[in-house]
DNA sequence: CCATCGCTTCGGTGGCGCGCGAAACAGCGC
DNA sequence: GCGCTGTTTCGCGCGCCACCGAAGCGATGG
């Protein structure tokens, strides 16, 4: 029954600093292994077994079983964009406490400039796509979402997206709140389809995973851009990364 | 510093069933006094006071001192948003769950129908109506959200909406989705003039608190439509609330 | 000035749940 | 077959946190 128990106990499931750390490394899109997120999060192998028991029975996580291994991953496209949101609210409350809005983060501006949520972009690079994409017309507003419009489907086209792949997505384009910029960048098939174009191109790089190892649920989500990558955004989008 | 630790623990915050209960009786709006929120959620006083002052402490509620009264509020849009996306995948799972997706909900079709997220509309209403301004063109992208294009602007202000107080907003108008319909409804300054617009001409009214008394805390939020409401939102809007 | 009301602080109690080690189980390679 | 590895199940300890009653504090009203 959807009512204030289930509201409560979704939370619940988020609030435990284990599960709440698996949750973020598994926002990089990769499939991992219980034994991965149990290095991830800090813990024994039976207590993550039991966390990860407790994600999929919440309906957060999927499970997949390959052999005598076991991949988890993010259940759903809204889950991914509740834990964007709920980071965006923990960001804010965090510089109230502060009450010093936007102090520099410990974690690295790198983290800031471009990262996977799920399995489309966030970050300045990924507000700063959607600002422009939908500005220029290329996206016009749909039901629940986003629509192409002709020119979205020639320019989107030509950037090398598959916009049939995107097409199969149960939600086309929509719009996820950015937990680090709290503006909205683009979700769903399409969103899906311009970061993998992205990274097909070399414009952006998964991070090596070299700053904290492992354990650090933060470096798979990580992207950089090459040099090539930021010119092109720049000359393409208009997008200035040092800014 | 906004990091894994901020993350889990303003989940934690929501986490707990009487936290839980206050937080969604301050979804209606309404600034309520500690003693009114110790009965919604069925504590004592002691008890409720300690939440409040978490919830404070964690900036997700702010408190106004009038007299021997302590009025909380929700702290902003954002706390409202992030709870919205919470409970829609709380809806989703709990789905999940039973292998039944949208299963008549315990609750009542009347809160599905209409109700107020924080100061603006959700529900069918609230996501139909979203869907046809901004279909029509009577909203346009901007970043961050949508402004008002010359045609919006003229149909808004005549069905009554105070335009000028909505650009005071810190944000004009965006998206948030919505927990029952699963899709997005307008929030930000130009949201809470509609619902206002929509309350000043009876088309829309709080619905009486009997069912449950003042410690049902979905009371404070539902929104009942009334017949001239019904028939104006049909003809002017092609919402056809039976659907 | 005292009674009342709303709210908070303090101390003590209880229970939920996170944590681990040991052991059982399943897949895989030799 | 046997050992190795990845994962789960079981049992138990411990710590944290929600909860309440009683008392303290500030504001209101007669």
């Amino acid at each position: 029954m959807p009512t204030l128990a289930g509201f409560a106990a979704t939370a619940a499931l988020i609030a435990d600093p284990a599960r709440s750390a698996m949750l973020h490394a598994l926002l990089g899109g990769e499939a991992l292994t219980a034994g991965e997120l149990a290095r991830i999060a800090g813990v024994a192998p039976p207590t993550a077994s039991a966390h990860l028991a407790q994600l999929v029975a919440g309906g957060l996580v999927v499970v997949h079983q390959q052999g005598r291994h076991r991949y988890h991953r993010l259940a759903s496209e809204e889950v991914a964009a509740a834990l964007e949101s709920l980071g965006c609210l923990a960001a804010l409350s965090d510089a109230a406490a502060v009450s010093r809005p936007r102090r520099p983060w410990p974690h690295g501006e790198a983290f800031r400039t471009a990262r996977l949520c799920y399995d489309h972009l966030a970050g300045r690079i990924g507000v700063g796509l959607h600002a422009r994409i939908t500005g220029a017309g290329w996206l016009a507003p749909a039901p629940g979402g986003w629509r192409l419009t002709e020119a979205g489907t020639e320019r989107l086209a030509a950037l090398g997206l598959d916009l049939d792949a995107a097409r199969q997505a149960r939600r086309f384009a929509c719009d996820c709140m950015d937990w680090s910029e709290r503006r909205p960048h683009l979700a769903g098939g399409l969103g899906r389809e311009l970061a993998q174009a992205l990274l097909r191109r070399g414009w952006l790089r998964r991070a090596a995973p070299q700053c904290g190892g492992e354990g650090d649920p933060f470096a798979r989500r990580r992207l950089t851009p090459t040099p090539e990558g930021a010119r092109a955004l720049r000359e393409s989008f208009g997008l200035d990364l040092a800014a």
